[in-house]
RNA sequence: UGGCGGAUCGUCUAAUGGCAGGAUAGAGGAUUCUGACUCCUCCAGUCUAGGUUCGAGUCCUAGUCCGCCAGCCA
């Protein structure tokens, strides 16, 4: 897939164009990737991923690392860490040696703390966590000054550092910025900077018993790495003049700016770690990397391809405007892809018997086909006809309108890649229902369509004898309205009891028995499918990462609404 | 009754005072050994009311609606 077509310029990439063109930063551009470890990345973070190295590959020089915004070591694990990394390579983007951790700066960021208490612009506070809420006033009044506001600098640095030290007990006291109680930007009422805790870090260890909060780490950590454009999402739009007034009242390095857009909203899905993490413990789904989950290990496992996601993340362009995507968007940016590049093959999810009366018992006939249709380089691939084949329950009806495509009694399809075959007869059950087909092949319509008569269409098949049985999984979406976050009560609770249908009975053609395992194919007529990792060598699992476009789901829907 | 931000086809997104364009979805058609792909055609939009201007999606004024903010989360 093409990365290049619509390159898509947002305001963003202006506004750092123009910073470039007046030699701010001396010219240089460097962003950053801060994901904080505590839970898998979802294609909201793609969007950042792809928007901040992104933009640093567009411009000679450009740089973009990954920081670890490890400040609050109760919620983080390596686990993350891990994940994190190996999904921003998988999506095709590379940090080089420039990884970093805000813990690195712990040392750094307590001298920007005493810094900050030495210029009287930070205090220790003995108030409790509530007796500062009740201080902080609410959105409408002024919040009161804390009576510890006016220490001494002496004092607020002796109690700085017995709190680094471990003399107080957690939540007992915190470091706080004096700015003004009375903005009406809640963020300037004299936030935190330092809390204690003492909770084993997933890097630093028992080091530290006190921990820096965002606002303080991360701006400063932005300026310690030489960050010219600090790319976030809207909600930390109140936070830039915090941001800016660490920058301004400290002497940094470096002088980030930073710049907010809008996070991704997708229909049908919910994209908080909060909520993602509650569907993962509720056993909802079957870990973080369910296929039906919007995470890029979700995705991955369904079968999706990093150029289809980047492609979507270029789609969907960066704004700041309110948006919920449609989900058909990432659909087709997966199918645009995969038509391309996938290897054809052919399965039945729901067969049903066919006889072929006039085919020798104990022939097999080996036949070609094409990998893929439109690209002869892709190669060929080997089937075998067989006296008994097996079609999909859904092809075959008794009798049916000449919109039917398929094969109905008396009537005549081509076998995709194979013969033509007309039905003679439906065998059926005691309880009438059609249990098996006796057909008849046409021995000169391989490769040859019939002189004098046209066949209804063209439906796909497997050998009876000559396949693989195995298993494929089937996902609708994780909630059934476009808008779950909007739903009230438990999200666990929520979830469409039909996101995944699991078809044990699949019979697949023999080359599928060892699929390639970094890359979908396409099952003819029935959409892209990925090698899933619970598959065995004797069980082969599919998940169905997209159907195809199915033009006769839709008539059939709106003939079914019309009568 | 506080602060910050946002509003353009159904959806996402361009247009930086000068032809409202693209993508996707939708409708119709062509083609077809995938009811796929591809190709062609069509439908469809500037939140409201005033104002400035030769000219306004864009600037001004007043509204409306939506989002975020009162963690020692990020």
């Amino acid at each position: 897939m093409n990365d290049t077509t619509t390159p898509g310029a947002d305001f963003i990439r202006d506004i750092i164009a123009q910073d470039l063109a007046e030699r701010l930063n001396g010219g240089r551009l460097h962003t950053r990737f801060p994901p904080e470890p505590n839970g898998y990345l979802h294609i909201g973070h793609a969007k950042s991923i792809c928007l901040n190295f992104g933009v640093a590959a567009e411009h000679p020089g450009g740089l973009c690392n990954l920081r670890f915004d490890d400040t609050n070591p109760e919620k983080e694990d390596v686990e993350y860490v891990d994940s994190i990394q190996e999904d921003v390579r998988w999506l095709g983007f590379d940090w080089e040696e420039r990884i970093y951790y805000a813990s690195d700066y712990f040392p750094s960021l307590c001298r920007f703390a005493e810094a900050l208490i030495l210029a009287g612009k930070a205090y220790v506070c003995d108030l409790s966590a509530a007796e500062m809420r009740d201080y902080r006033g609410t959105l409408t009044e002024p919040g009161r000054e804390s009576p510890y506001r006016e220490r001494t600098v002496e004092e607020n640095l002796d109690l700085f550092r017995r709190m680094r030290a471990g003399e107080f007990p957690d939540g007992s006291r915190v470091l706080r910025a004096r700015i003004d109680m009375a903005s009406p930007n809640m963020n300037m009422r004299d936030p935190a900077l330092y809390r204690i805790r003492r909770v084993t870090h997933h890097r630093t260890g028992d080091d530290w018993v006190i921990y820096p909060t965002y606002d303080f780490a991360h701006g400063l950590s932005d300026a310690l790495e030489g960050i010219t454009h600090s790319l976030c999402t809207l909600e930390f739009e109140d936070h830039r003049p915090l941001y800016d007034w660490f920058l301004d009242n400290l002497e940094v390095p470096a002088r980030p700016r930073q710049i907010e857009f809008s996070r991704l909203s997708l229909e049908y899905t919910v994209m908080s770690k909060r909520k993602l993490n509650a569907l993962v413990r509720a056993g909802v789904v079957r870990g973080w990397d369910d296929p039906r989950m919007p995470t890029i290990s979700g995705l991955r496992r369904r079968g999706f391809t990093p150029e289809s996601i980047r492609q979507f993340c270029r789609l969907i362009g960066i704004s700041k405007s309110p948006n919920r995507v449609e989900y058909a968007l990432l659909e087709n940016c997966l199918r645009t892809d995969l038509d391309a590049r996938a290897p054809r093959a052919m399965a039945v999810l729901n067969p049903l018997r066919v006889v072929i009366v006039n085919f020798p018992e104990d022939r097999v006939e080996e036949l070609t086909a094409p990998a893929h249709p439109q690209n002869e380089a892709m190669g060929t691939r080997r089937l075998f006809f067989t006296r008994e084949i097996l079609i999909e329950q859904e092809d075959f009806r008794e009798s049916a309108s000449k919109e039917y495509k398929r094969l109905v009694l008396g009537g005549e399809v081509r076998l995709r890649n194979g013969y033509v075959i007309r039905c003679l007869e439906a065998v059926k059950s005691d309880a009438g229902e059609v249990i098996a087909l006796r057909c008849e092949y046409d021995p000169a319509t391989l490769n040859v369509n019939p002189v004098g008569r046209k066949v209804r269409g063209v439906i796909h098949w497997v050998s009876a004898s000559r396949c693989v049985v195995g298993e494929v999984r089937l996902y609708a979406p994780l909630f059934h309205v476009p808008e779950p976050d909007a739903l009230k009560g438990e999200i666990a609770e929520q979830v469409n009891p039909d996101s995944m249908t699991v078809l044990a009975d699949c019979h697949l053609e023999p080359g599928l028995a060892d699929p390639r395992r970094d890359f979908a194919y396409q099952f003819e007529r029935l959409g892209y499918f990925f090698r899933d990792p619970d598959s065995t060598p004797e069980h082969p699992v599919f998940n169905r990462a997209v159907s195809l476009r199915d033009t006769w789901a839709k008539i059939e829907k709106q003939q079914a609404g019309a009568g």
